[in-house]
DNA sequence: ATGCAGACTTACGTTTACGTCAACGTAACG
DNA sequence: CGTTACGTTGACGTAAACGTAAGTCTGCAT
């Protein structure tokens, strides 16, 4: 289960729950956001007592989240996509939502990658053409 | 000059000014979005009276607005950005200081490139997953 | 001349994604 | 047994990116 959801590195990690504490260290977050993403449903971490406990599972969503993110996905967007990688599969037609929702994605991503090429690609000339700029303004600020 | 932000269609622009409400039917936005980019100083309408008319470099501007925006990046992010396409020749230290953003800005978008392409292989590998998955619940549900 | 469709300014409202106290619980340490 | 450190729940605050409503102006068609 959660195939999709392991990383490499979770060897390292022996232990099978983390603190809010050491969420926020290894993922970059203040506990004021993994607090906030549980209250939206993006993570469901057990409790000890009124403490909290992240589980893999945990882990692997706030990963998803912050990648997310950083593609400008809103956290709703998000969490629906979550529901991908991590199907219940007691839940048929949620599933196949999460399946169609799934392939729009793709399409969508596929286009992302595209221009984001085209970007890049622009970026650069643009780089070349600034540096041809300030170059000649060096030589001239030289006479 | 603004070499980077001529498109193809532009042939079919023959008018040099749109007015405000051919802005937001060509590129999809709503006046009150054009106004505060203005304010911001994303954009640079003239004006004719009191009304914009929105110039070849604002339509260029706006373009690269949404596209900054679809990946994420803040209006002010976008705005430091928009001094490398539309450089202010008589400014050489801004000149510079554009210049060394566009390079960290290559180097993060290439970054971006390649978790964009993990993304898709791995989304890929989720669907056929599901796919799989939906297919034994059909079987399952046919006995 | 007038009325009305559009554009304009000003200003307050809204949503998203958290930040920032305040007040309290609890567990371990000396 | 006190205090220090970390965790918890409200509750209010904030920055970004607009939405929306109110009132004004303006060009032009009747």
């Amino acid at each position: 289960m959660y195939a999709a959801l392991d990383e490499k590195e979770d060897f390292l990690m022996t232990e099978t729950y983390m603190t809010i504490r050491e969420m926020c260290d290894a993922y970059d977050v203040t506990p004021r956001t993994l607090r906030f993403y549980e209250a939206k449903e993006l993570l469901f971490p057990e409790r000890r007592g009124t403490k909290r406990l992240f589980t893999r599972r945990d882990r692997a969503r706030l990963k998803l989240i912050l990648r997310g993110k950083r593609f400008g996905f809103s956290l709703e967007d998000i969490r629906q996509l979550l529901d991908l990688y991590d199907p219940d599969q007691q839940n048929l037609p949620q599933m196949q939502r999460a399946f169609e929702l799934g392939k729009e994605r793709l399409v969508d991503l596929e286009a992302r990658r595209a221009e984001l090429e085209a970007i890049i690609t622009d970026l650069k000339a643009n780089l070349d053409w600034g540096a041809k700029l300030l170059a000649d303004a060096q030589k001239t600020a030289a006479e």
